[in-house]
DNA sequence: AGTTTCTATAATCATATACTTATATAAGAA
DNA sequence: TTCTTATATAAGTATATGATTATAGAAACT
């Protein structure tokens, strides 16, 4: 059951939970995951690395980027994605996350360094 | 997200699934989910306790004992239920743990200080 | 080559988790 | 009431987890 419980242990972390919410509308560098979260660079790496470990994502590096995209084959990660974005509005957080990524759309050319001004700020309690 | 990320904790330890598992079979007291588990009073009140603080479970006192009830409501839980009893045979474990139920049903008369005989040795890496 | 940008990893720390042993509580039986 | 059975909880320990800071590696640009 080692998988099993693997899994539901990467689902039970929130950083984890919005990492996952936003590749599952796009595939995302790990810079820009940084940004449109506001969570630390090396934070978001780790956090991909589990993730990948459980071939619940791929990485393909795009030139200078490495990019990040969700896989569907494993039926409970698919399956709490789906009944997420369903009942979204239940999470402010989630829908945060999802209008600073619109809004951040194609402002990333310098992805990380610069533009600093636009990082999520998070919300309490969610 | 707090209650959502609660769940998945809970269902990431194997002792709580399989405590999960046995009470989808039925409406169980703590001395028979510890016997056929072969897993300690102690470990067994204390997730059970888990589980219930997030209404996963019910207990009802029933004379001497107090009998857990697995509850329906919570989608994600009912899902993972469904999912793991269609492929039960892929938990080895899980498959055991079911077996032992049905072979000590009706033998717990006196539940826990006496027949130590039948208990449930585990698997290992399952 | 040297510099910048993007990503990964190591070291550290604080906290959380899960189990064991021992003990307390609660209910029924003698 | 005293004893037994069933359950809960407390204390202690070992391990795991998640974040931060600092640093290393990898690719593109000057």
């Amino acid at each position: 059951m080692k998988k099993l419980t693997s899994v539901f242990q990467l689902l039970s972390d929130e950083t984890r939970l919005r990492i996952i919410l936003l590749l599952a509308q796009d595939e995302l560098c790990v810079c820009e995951l940084s940004k449109n979260l506001g969570v630390s660079q090396p934070t978001i790496s780790k956090n991909l690395t589990k993730l990948k470990d459980l071939d619940l994502v791929i990485a393909v590096r795009r030139e200078k980027f490495i990019s990040y995209r969700l896989k569907t084959e494993n039926y409970i990660l698919a399956y709490t994605v789906d009944e997420i974005l369903k009942n979204i509005e239940v999470y402010p957080q989630l829908v945060l996350d999802q209008k600073q990524l619109v809004d951040n759309r194609g402002s990333l050319i310098q992805c990380c360094s610069k533009n600093k001004e636009n990082v999520n700020k998070g919300i309490k309690n969610d």
